[in-house]
DNA sequence: TGCGATTTGTCCGTATGTATT
DNA sequence: TAATACATACGGACAAATCGC
């Protein structure tokens, strides 16, 4: 019954909360919310045209996915951003990563080499386009199959977490920089150690392309 | 201004949200709510005396933070547990175990290693006592120690999410099967490797610690 | 320091949509 | 198919805490 989507179709969202939580990640992702910016249930409630109960929730959702910060009797914020944020950020997936392609070296098979196929051409076609928000999918997409391919749910929801904060850096970079295109070469790289025979190789490539992509976020912080 | 507390001491939850959410966590661990059991609202609100608002945040909280499950118009249910999730809890917590490891070797202090010594000592003295949810908490604090000792938040955020299904599982192991001292060789040995020279020795012990606790559990539960 | 305005936290009654029998 | 139970959502109200002057 399930679709073997990742979050990727939403399909239809069939609450309220869950539409809310959609439009102010949209907001975050889409820079009209800053980082540190706050959040004020009454003028959000207006402004959506929500009463405050699903918005709360959906609030609170948006927190545990480490999109908003929140304190007791002080409000929603848009968490902020530091280097250090980031540094972790990356230091996080780097291990994660490396333990799922440990998990998924032996399960790979010919139509998961297909999958990976499509998502690194729909990658590097959207982004030739410049359509922002779907290169970031796109780019999600492509990384969370190393996490399906292992069948380990409590590995991708934990991807999953991670995911949201990557969305973040990737459109602030995007928002502050540019679109960041460069990374060609290094995508079909990571593709084509996927499906080749040398794990050690594939780890090792992990650790450039985190570092490089650090470097890039960074330097467009700054 | 912030003892540097885990969440051990929870002094005061200030909002009647967290409240809730504690004594409903308290009744799962506790095994009045049994996993797979649906929560009404209706009936939790006028057994917990709160309105349904609050109620129904701190539910949200506890399937963000894995103890329920959710699904649209369908409500809340206790998570059910399989030797699946078991395993996969088992795994996760082997690799983010390494990872941290790894990262505190080069910051292990003096005064660290005294904490350590002092939570080894309150867990070996709690589980002669058989006072069991002491006794979990004392477990989760023990093993925290190498997370706090990363400085590294995103992963002690991952931790703490994987320590709430810790938590349910020990509690699970105990009703069931009654205390588990039987580990106290195996305790003190862990502490001994954080104190020792080799990193190695202690990432090796990691995988026997984790094996052994997760052939307990399932042994336990059949 | 205090005081008023703003905002969050909580409660209640009601109405509607969904799942289950 | 109908009836019931329940989750979802609304809007108004008030208390409690924070914020700004």
């Amino acid at each position: 019954m399930n679709a073997p989507t990742t979050e990727l179709s939403p399909i239809e969202d069939r609450t309220l909360r869950a539409q809310v939580r959609r439009q102010i990640l949209d907001r975050v992702l889409g820079g009209h919310f800053k980082p540190g910016e706050r959040l004020v249930e009454t003028a959000l409630s207006s402004q959506l045209r929500v009463s405050r109960a699903p918005l709360r929730e959906a609030l609170r959702e948006l927190v545990d996915q480490g999109i908003l910060v929140s304190e007791p009797y002080k409000g929603f914020r848009v968490r902020p951003v530091s280097e250090r944020d980031l540094k972790e950020l990356f230091s996080m997936r780097t291990a994660l990563e490396k333990f799922a392609f440990a998990l998924a070296w032996p399960l790979r098979t010919p139509q998961g080499f297909a999958e990976l196929d499509k998502r690194h051409d729909d990658l590097m076609s959207i982004r030739a386009t410049g359509d922002q928000a779907k290169a970031i999918e796109c780019e999600i997409a492509f990384h969370a199959w190393v996490y399906e391919t292992t069948d380990h749910r409590l590995l991708m929801d934990h991807w999953a977490r991670l995911s949201h904060l990557v969305r973040i850096y990737m459109s602030l970079h995007h928002n502050l920089h540019g679109s960041h295109g460069e990374f060609g070469e290094m995508t079909t790289r990571y593709r084509d150690l996927c499906n080749g025979g040398s794990l050690d190789a594939m780890l090792l490539h992990i650790d450039e392309h985190m570092t490089q992509g650090f470097d890039s976020v960074v330097k467009a912080l700054k």
